[in-house]
Formats: structure tokens, sequence, C-alpha cells
DNA sequence: CCCTCCATGTAACTCGTTACATGATTCG
DNA sequence: CGAATCATGTAACGAGTTACATGGAGGG
């Protein structure tokens, strides 16, 4: 009965409010996806391992309107497993990152290639802050709403730090790699 | 006949000189530990794949010191398919990140808790940063024995750049936790 | 002799991704 | 009526982790 990974997510969203598989992937694709990736594949099962668990329960949503639909609620079990899960020290692992891993071996391919690389990450990373720029103003308006977004907002402030190093990263590395290029 | 994301390590460590499983083991977890992980359950499954495919071979190494030691090399085809794998685009997955799942959600448990796991992290990075520069010192020397360490540095840089990013994360977190707890 | 390191491997399991299958409803 | 969206699910595969099994060599 050990908590999975991919479990706590929809534990912790079933805390907002009952919810049914496929509402739980739209909150997940909103509101986790900067630093959460889930497998939708396992979605289904997941919700299925933690009704047999005792987690959460199926309620017959009032507002059902008629579709096919399994709503689901937490328990206080769940509850329990979720606020147990969030006392545990967070399990770290290095991430796997494949531009750095072109760029430790840049030297047996064509540096131009990695130029372009970086160029795209760091184009990326750009969209990226906008992206979090937009979400940060709307939060902010939350703030008041919900003590949640406070939460939120922190989440969202590691990630726009992160790109902003990873762009100036980014700005260093084309440099260097412009730079050896011309000689 | 497609080259595996894990398999990309064994051939580019290859080209550095023939190797063992072994020694592959050791380079992985002293080059690549900032920015890879390998499954080392994988590595001799994978080892026998990448002979089966030709993109390396195994030698008959002349200093082998009678161990049972199986030795190889990198093929022609093998640094052929590393060139191309180095061209193409990086694929880049929103890695998962457990800390800021814990602070999504912090709401739904003790904030004590996740202050704890904000200050241990906050620690850990500065551990990880003095042995970056410690690192970094030694690369500094190597440069001009090699041309790779310049791209090795540069690897190094993003993970002292990201890392002091999440200390300074850490902090602002640290404090805006500690102010509510005070309120 | 025992422990550590060198060295190669397998088995069992968990986890994650992709693609597909199915069908209802809503909206233009 | 056809397309998009809502909604739940499965199958097949691919990837990753853990633990174990085996044995040689070197040093205290």
């Amino acid at each position: 009965m050990t908590l999975k990974r991919s479990s706590i997510p929809l534990l912790g969203l079933l805390t907002w409010r009952p919810m049914s598989g496929y509402e739980l992937k739209q909150e997940i694709e909103g509101s986790l996806e900067n630093f959460w990736s889930e497998s939708f594949g396992q979605l289904y099962p997941h919700l299925r391992d933690l009704h047999h668990a005792g987690l959460i329960e199926e309620i017959d949503d009032a507002a059902n309107d008629s579709r096919s639909k399994r709503t689901y609620a937490i328990t206080d079990d769940g509850r329990r497993a979720l606020r147990h899960w969030l006392s545990d020290a967070p399990k770290t692992r290095p991430p796997r990152n494949e531009l750095l891993l072109k760029v430790f071996f840049a030297s047996e391919g064509d540096t131009a290639d990695i130029l372009l690389h970086c160029r795209q990450a760091r184009a990326d990373a750009m969209a990226t802050l906008e992206k979090y720029k937009g979400i940060d103003a709307r939060l902010k308006g939350l703030t008041k709403e919900t003590a949640k977004a406070r939460y939120w907002r922190m989440t969202l402030r590691f990630g726009m730090s992160q790109t902003r190093s990873l762009i100036s990263w980014c700005d260093a590395t084309i440099e260097e790699l412009e730079n050896e290029q011309t000689n």
C-alpha cells in the first residue's frame, strides 16, 4: 500500500474538489506541467489503485451530467497519506539533460550543430519565461482569494529563476562557441 | 537499430579510448553524474546491443591483465551514429521535481515540514556548488591538455548557474515561509 | 582468512510512453 | 453530419531500479 509518486498529484488535486480522471488530467496539464509530467496512460490504473487502497472514493456527483463519468473524492486516509508524503524528505535525482550531454561530447561532432541547439534552447527558454510571467500575473490576483496561490507562486518563481539562469548560461555558451568558430 | 538514449554515453566515452563495462561505469559516475544518470543494471545489456549493432567492437586489449575483462572500442559506424545523434535536436522534457510538488501542495500539510525541506535543499545545493568549484579548478588546468575540457567546463558552468539560482530561490522561499509562520 | 575492489552479468519488478479502441456529447 | 471535445480505458513496448549471483585479485 505504498503511495506511488505518480499518484501524489491525483491525491493532491482531489483536496481541491472531487474530480473525474479527465478533469484531473486537465488540471495536471494546466497547473503542474512546469515541474511534473504525468503518464496519462497510467492515470486510470492509478485511480483504480488509489480507490482499492481506500485513499479515494467514488461519489455520485449530483451535478453528474448524465455522462459516463466517474467522480472521485479524497478520503481521510487519503489526506493522511498525502500529509505523510508531504513531511517526507523529497527524493532528488540528477535529471537527465540531453543538451548537456551533447555539449559534453561536442568535440565528436560539428560544433555548429551544438551552437544551433543552444540558440534553440535560448529561444525556448525565452518563450517559457514569457509564459511564466503571464501565469504569475494571474496568480497575483488570486492570492487574495486563496492562500494556496502563495505556494503556487513559489513554484512558479522557481521556474522563472531556473529559466533566467538557463538563458544566461545559453548566452555565455553561445558566445564561447562563436568565438571558437571564428578562430 | 535505433540508438537508445542510455547507450549514448557509452558510445561517447568510447571515443576517448577503448574501455570495459566497468571502466565505463566509473567514467560515467565521475564525469556525467551532474547531468546524466545511468541505469547500471542495463549497462552490460546495452553494450551487448551496441556490439550486435556493430557500433562497438570487442578488442583484445594488449594490456589485458589476465582478468576476465572485455574491452570495447567504438567503430566507424559508431562514430557516425554518435555524430548523427549530436546533430539531432535534444529532447527536453519537464523534469519531475518532488520538492516543488510538495511546495505546491504545502497547504495540505504542515508548512514547517516544507520549510525544513527547503533548508535541506539549500544546504545540499551549497555542497553541490562547492563540489562544482573544485571540479572547475581541476578542469581549468586541463584546458591546455585537451580541447574537450572546454566543453566539459560548459556543462559544469551550467550546473553552477542552476545551483546558484536554486540557492537564491531557497533563500526567498525560506524567508516567505518564515514570515508566514510568525503571523 | 577476510575484506575490498575489480569485473560481468541476470531476474524481477516498477515505472513511463505511445498508440490505439471505444463511445457519448456538443457545436457549427 | 462532421469535427472537436469529453470521457474511460487497454496493450505493447521501452526504460529504469534493485537486488542478487558469481568469481578473481590484492592487501592487511
